[in-house]
DNA sequence: ATTTGCATTAACAATTCTGTTAAACAATAT
DNA sequence: ATATTGTTTAACAGAATTGTTAATGCAAAT
């Protein structure tokens, strides 16, 4: 076949194992289902990707990288004032979870039942953090001196807005039956509650 | 032996179960891992329990139970003024979750990868649960009439202090790394978060 | 046209896991 | 003492799942 077919193949086997890593974990996916899936025979599966373990770790890769640019996103533009900036940031690590409600899921339960994995991957990342926050804080002492705002701790403040942001999608099949019309409409919902959460979270900060 | 050490086996298999379920999910646990862990052979737990879909409804029975539990303690003592009352109520439910800090994941997880299993559950729930809010809405619709507190739907209100109460659990192993000195400390952190909590609620109903 | 190298398939091998069974064992009642 | 009942073990059976392999196909390069 065509090297072109052949990528197909591979991106098609690919994206099958991340649509069922993804809803099923590593231990609920079956290799043959994934193969089934892609339209190919398992041992395709085998052939390209050796192991269902070199498979998922591939999908692990790049869900990782994907949660990382979320967790960025929060940041948002320095050059705002700085409610601006929250309102912002908010707001896009609040579409970037929608776009991926899977992925939390995902990546918790991951952390959770195979630590030992991320060890090494989070001592790398673990050092570079502190600097992320540490512009955000400036900001934000700065508006507090001004007495703008109140004075936050600005880690609390974005486990804040992890909780209500990523929340809302994670538990949303756990919620949805126990919410009648409110959750009806799910894009009505999802507006609303993004709303709901920049709302919380500019609050917290307002000076009494 | 004693029908005292039976029932002392049953559970024994039981807390095993528990411990191997709520941390691996359905299709990570393993019933010959469960049964070491109980200290019997695996033949044992097929004997009391027949088969590990069995015993698994076992655990989910208990845990769904407890997470009802967790979700009513939210609506806190109606005789207490509304803020008194949230703030007790949301400190209660993060007890709660404190002590069952695996039980949000499990429960979506199962809810997430069967979702067919709850179907019967829900539609028992669903009516109950409208009841169970026009309380506090009631509540909360008093005070904002008297100009006390910001007028808000109860169920927005609900969804936000449990996504503050559990994503904190849900995601500690995730976030522990990431947070440097602010996590060291677990029972610390966690007081903090709790008391974090309890502010963004309440400033979320005050009036501007 | 033949070779070369990758792609693909079907059949099979090995392992792991759940569940069964038949026999041994223990406690209690008769 | 013996029968009865429930408990426990070891060995096994069956199914599912991952992974391998040897043969075949196919396309491009020489």
């Amino acid at each position: 076949m065509k090297s072109n077919d052949k990528q197909t193949k591979e991106q098609e086997i690919l994206k099958a194992a991340e649509q069922e890593f993804l809803t099923k974990g590593y231990d609920g996916a079956r290799t043959t289902s994934i193969a089934q899936a892609a339209g190919v025979t398992h041992a395709m599966l085998h052939y390209y990707f050796r192991t269902k373990e070199q498979l998922f770790d591939r999908i692990v890769e790049s869900k990782f990288s994907t949660m990382s640019q979320s967790l960025i996103a929060i940041l948002g533009d320095p050059t705002l004032p700085i409610v601006e900036r929250l309102r912002v940031g908010i707001g896009a690590h609040f579409d970037f979870v929608a776009e991926n409600p899977q992925l939390p899921r995902f990546v918790i339960n991951e952390i959770v039942s195979r630590p030992e994995r991320y060890d090494i991957l989070y001592k790398r990342v673990g050092s570079v953090v502190d600097n992320v926050y540490n512009g955000l804080q400036a900001d934000i002492d700065r508006a507090a001196e001004r007495g703008e705002i109140e004075r936050v701790d600005v880690r609390m403040l974005l486990i804040s807005i992890m909780s209500l942001n990523i929340f809302t999608f994670l538990a949303y099949p756990f919620m949805e039956p126990l919410m009648g019309e409110l959750m009806a409409n799910r894009e009505q919902f999802i507006e609303a509650r993004k709303a709901e959460n920049i709302a919380t979270i500019l609050k917290r900060i307002e000076k009494r």
